[in-house]
DNA sequence: CCGCCGTTAGTCTTATATAAATAATTTTAA
DNA sequence: TTAAAATTATTTATATAAGACTAACGGCGG
């Protein structure tokens, strides 16, 4: 489980910058890139601010579906020629 | 949500001493004692550690709410008898 | 082109999470 | 009741989480 791409992907999903988050979160942008990189492991407490000033609890945070991890992992082994047919896949939908 | 209350309660409903879930979690029994007691917030990592060494899930470690509302749902339902077996259980633990 | 603005990245410092070793306390068994 | 064993608490030291400030990187109107 990553948790800085979690959190990322909750912040672009409510068009956020990180700066905006990290304001509304009482934390550091610094920081908050940090962690969406991974370059830094945050705690709890602050973990529970972000969720907080993203509207979304910390069950919630963790409790990616399997589904969604399934599809998560399988894109993330394909050769870049799958990914393209994914992509016209995608656009057929 | 307290963290550091739902470990100690998870680490006592195993069994386990401080020191040996800090051991097999692969962190220290000073931190792990902190923790319980609030005095330190742990890190994700370090929790997703202890979680697994308990045998459960970051999504399950807070999803704490949902088992309480099973468990006084189920108990609001039991016939008297059932419920003087149930005081008895919970002596016995 | 040029400066302005919003966003992300880098640096340097401080606060605190975490660890190792040891002491104190509680529990257990004789 | 007491010594040993198990558990929890302290002390001291280090690694790293977290913050303040600044720089670099694009867009965009003038």
């Amino acid at each position: 489980m990553d948790v800085g791409a979690r959190i990322k992907q909750l912040r672009e999903k409510n068009k956020f910058s990180q700066n905006y988050l990290a304001d509304i979160a009482g934390i550091s942008q610094t920081h908050l890139r940090r962690v969406e990189l991974g370059e830094a492991d945050i705690t709890v407490g602050h973990l529970q601010l972000v969720c907080d000033a993203l509207g979304i609890s910390l069950k919630d945070f963790f409790n990616i579906s399997n589904e969604q991890e399934e599809l998560s992992s399988a894109i993330s082994n394909l050769t870049p020629k799958q990914r393209n047919l994914l992509l016209e896949f995608l656009k057929s939908l």
